[in-house]
DNA sequence: TAGGCCATCTGGTCCT
DNA sequence: AGGACCAGATGGCCTA
């Protein structure tokens, strides 16, 4: 939380009620080192782990064991209980061996799909500015797209205020002295906007954008 | 104990 | 036909 406000955007925090910092917790301090959940980056339960996920986790990509898939190992996820007597019995009726094969098979596809896809959402976390912290309990799912929208909008925010701040220390201006490279994020002619001689006012309008001397300003530049 | 979050299974749909 | 994507269902784990 700490880090979501040095950054001085309100926006962080603009999540839907449900989502907002008890939800995940930004502060909150939970069990293990990635949180109860431990082993796995999304979660899941201790069993689960040492089920299907463990395996999967590890050969990630590679799916193929049919004890993956719950049939044997009564991995959680009570769908694939519930349901086995009704694909023994029914749509796996015909040709059981075949068909048992192919939904093991998409059920690995499945698995190895979502493991991207949590994959790809721990990548997502990993950029997002908050608190990254072992006793800091890790962004739920819809908690971390929610910040990394806001966190998108509040960059783009901060990008055209930094437009606007350039245009105006810019405008009417044509100088030819390049900007340091530092300074001309955008690509445009750099020039000081109040020229190399000493403008009256220059401080108040140097500092009417940031509150101190504009680096952008060649007389504040210029200054011991 | 309720609610939140999660992984998995599953069947359907769409695409290549 | 096979794969990707999606949403519903289910049950486990954890926290308040």
């Amino acid at each position: 939380m700490a880090e979501l406000k040095s950054l001085g955007s309100e926006a962080y925090l603009a999540l839907s009620p449900g989502y907002g910092p008890s939800a995940f917790a930004y502060g909150a301090v939970r069990g293990g080192a990635e949180g109860p959940r431990g082993s796995y980056a999304g979660g899941g339960g201790a069993d689960f782990h040492a089920g299907a996920m463990g395996k999967s986790a590890e050969s990630s990509g590679e799916q193929s064991g049919d004890e993956e898939d719950g049939f044997e190992t009564g991995v959680k996820g009570g769908a694939g209980f519930e349901r086995e007597g009704k694909l023994k019995g029914g749509a796996l009726g015909k040709k059981p061996k075949e068909q048992r094969s192919l939904r093991l098979s998409i059920n690995a596809r499945e698995r190895r799909r979502m493991h991207d896809l949590n994959d790809a959402l721990d990548g997502l976390r990993s950029v997002i500015p908050y608190a990254h912290s072992p006793s800091v309990r890790k962004l739920s799912k819809i908690a971390t797209l929610l910040l990394a929208k806001n966190y998108i909008l509040m960059q783009a925010q901060a990008l055209e205020e930094m437009r606007r701040l350039v245009a105006y220390l810019n405008q009417g201006q044509a100088l030819s002295a390049p900007l340091p490279a530092t300074l001309n994020p955008f690509g445009q002619s750099p020039v000081y906007p109040f020229g190399g001689a000493a403008v009256p006012g220059c401080p108040e309008k140097c500092t009417a954008f940031t509150g101190a001397a504009s680096a952008l300003c060649k007389h504040c530049n210029d200054k011991p």
